[in-house]
DNA sequence: TGAAACTCTTTCACACCCGAAGGAATCGGG
DNA sequence: CCCGATTCCTTCGGGTGTGAAAGAGTTTCA
């Protein structure tokens, strides 16, 4: 405790710095488990839940710029984990989608990272996770465009 | 809002998505009016508190692995932020201090973050924003070492 | 129709983080 | 005293993110 106290009540630094830790600890056992990053994890996530995706749409959900979603999408591509083409009605755009193996994927990441959730809000207990849980999605939406 | 549900309630990719979001908006920031990046003024900050820290010593306040700081600390020498010397005591060590350009910046910094942290607290609301930091403290701290 | 404006993705250069492995210094038991 | 274990930092290879700028396709409007 007195480590984090180090750094002061800057809120932002110990968001980093607890999402440094959760985030080091969740891609190992997805590595492990499910042979996919963490990031890689939320890709497959979005399109077993939604469909194909263009690559914007990704990079919304996900809070990530136009350059990130295309090395991640790229190198999820060489490992056969999604497909790419271009999207027939605008040509400018590229549809993503799950293959076979990256369904196989996104269950096996779902299994390890429900598990990681339930040890968390065990940690928390209820009560504060979901408070958490509202805090972080407001702060996760647009901070200029407040949504809700 | 309808945003971050599609990513369900994994609170660890909400986390991520948060974290990247005010660490974007944050570095921005920071970069436009101190003129360094947030992880240098994580470090900046930590050195200005404490005085002059080993690397070891750093990486554990900041949760960042030996390789994160050796590169850190390498660059912020380099754009004259901060000094490194041997440990005269233990000559394995590396003592990092802060520089007279350092110090300035960290104080710019320290401006720019107080008011980025005060946006933070008046978007959560006072309660909100205890809660938050009480559970990320939580979070932050080792998961196989409950400090408190 | 055609040029300017706009949108979507990619490329580029770089910052930042990790795990694994290597090198230097210290420590500890014989 | 000395050799093996340990600690501390760095190097290496690679994934992940950013802003700026370029390339390609679509839309707008005179």
């Amino acid at each position: 405790m007195a480590r984090v106290r180090a750094v002061d009540r800057r809120l932002f630094l110990l968001i980093e710095i607890a999402a440094r830790r959760l985030s080091r600890d969740a891609d190992q056992r997805l590595r492990a488990e499910a042979g996919v990053s963490a990031s890689q994890a939320a890709v497959l996530f979005l399109l077993l839940r939604r469909g194909e995706r263009r690559m914007g749409a990704i990079g919304d959900v996900l809070a990530l710029g136009a350059p990130a979603v295309t090395g991640l999408v790229t190198r999820m591509e060489a490992a056969g984990l999604v497909t790419r083409r271009r999207d027939a009605k605008d040509r400018r755009g590229a549809l993503v989608a799950l293959s076979e193996a990256g369904r196989r994927a996104a269950e096996r990441a779902d299994i390890v990272l429900r598990a990681f959730n339930t040890e968390l809000d065990e940690r928390l207990g209820d009560e504060a996770a979901d408070t958490l849980y509202d805090a972080l999605t407001r702060l996760a939406s647009d901070a200029g465009d407040p949504v809700g």
